[in-house]
DNA sequence: CTATATTGGTTGCTATCACAACTATTCTAA
DNA sequence: TTAGAATAGTTGTGATAGCAACCAATATAG
C-alpha cells in the first residue's frame, strides 16, 4: 500500500509532460496519418482494416475471436462486419460442429485489397521508425513491451 | 522518390508486431485505467480532465487555446465545457477587449478537485515507470519525443 | 468608412464507441 | 433428459467524436 500524500509531487501537473497524454496524443497523430491514408485509399477505417489483418493471418477466425485479438468490443466488431460483408471483402460460413459460430474469412476481393494494404502499411511504419537507429528500435520495441505488461497488471484502485 | 514495391517485407501483416498498432494498444490501455480512476473518483472524462489541466496550467485561457493545447476539437471541448460550467467547476467571463473571446478559469470547487486529482496522475505515471529505471525513462522519453517530432513532419501521401 | 475575411465559439448531423439486453445454440450437472 | 449456465453474435441506446455550417465580433483592405 504504502501510499502518501505527503508532496514529493508538483501541485502543478504539466500536460505535455505526463506519460499518459504524451502516449495518447503520440498515437492519435500515427494512427490518423494512417487511417487518413486507409480512408482515401482503400475505403477502410483502422477498425475494418484490423479486422481484415487479423484474418489474413488467421483465416477461420470467429468474431469473438478477432474481437479478442484486437481488443476491440464485441458489438464494434459486429458492426464492422457488416460492412466488409455488404462490400464482399469478407465472407462467412457457420460452423458446422457449432453453429452458434461463424468462421470468417477475406474473399478473392478482399485478399486483393488485404495484399495491397499489407506493403503500405510496412511502408509507413519504416517511414516512422527512420528516426531512430537499428539500436534505438530494439530499446523502443522492448520498453513498450514491459510498459504494456506492466500497465496490464496495475489494479486502477491500488 | 526511393520508393520500391519490391518485397522487402512479408506478405502478411503481423497485428501484434506492428508499431501503430501497438502504441494504440498501449495507450488505449494506459489511457483506460486512468480514465476509470478519473471517472469512479471525480465523475470526470478524460477530455474534461484535460480540460481542467490546461486551466490549471494556464488560466484565463480561451476555448481555442485549450482546444489547440490537448489537440481536440473546438467543438467537442466547447460540449465539455458546457458540463464543467454547469457543475461549476469552471468559470469564463467575456474578454472586454475582445468580446468573441472568453477567458476560462477553475473555480474555487474546480481547483480543489484540480488538487485532488494531480497527485493522482502523478502517482499513476510513478506506477507505470516503475517498470523502467532511470535511465530507461530517460530514454523512453527522448525517443517518444523524437518518435513525435518525426511523425509531425510526415506526410500521409509520401 | 464599408465590404470582406478572419477568429472565437456554438450547434447540427452522422458515425463510432461502450455497455447492456437480447436471441440462439451449446455445455453442464442433477 | 432437462433446467440453468455459458458462449457467439446482434441490436438498442446513450455518450462522445469529427466535420461542416453557422453566428457574432473583430481585423483588414480598398
Amino acid at each position: 500500500m504504502s501510499k502518501r500524500s505527503t508532496s514529493k509531487h508538483p501541485s502543478i501537473l504539466t500536460l505535455e509532460r505526463f506519460l499518459p497524454y504524451r502516449l495518447s496524443i503520440l498515437s492519435n497523430r500515427i494512427s490518423g496519418i494512417i487511417a487518413e491514408t486507409y480512408r482515401d485509399k482503400f475505403a477502410l477505417s483502422i477498425t475494418e482494416w484490423r479486422i481484415m489483418a487479423v484474418l489474413g493471418e488467421y483465416p477461420g477466425a470467429s468474431a469473438d475471436e478477432v474481437s479478442a485479438k484486437i481488443q476491440i468490443e464485441k458489438s464494434i466488431v459486429s458492426r464492422a462486419l457488416q460492412k466488409l460483408l455488404a462490400r464482399h471483402l469478407v465472407e462467412r460460413e457457420v460452423d458446422e460442429t457449432d453453429r452458434r459460430r461463424q468462421n470468417l474469412s477475406l474473399t478473392k476481393t478482399g485478399m486483393e485489397i488485404y495484399k495491397q494494404v499489407v506493403p503500405v502499411s510496412y511502408e509507413y511504419e519504416e517511414q516512422l521508425l527512420e528516426c531512430f537507429s537499428k539500436n534505438e528500435r530494439e530499446t523502443f520495441d522492448k520498453l513498450i513491451d514491459r510498459l504494456y505488461q506492466h500497465a496490464e497488471s496495475i489494479d486502477p484502485n491500488g
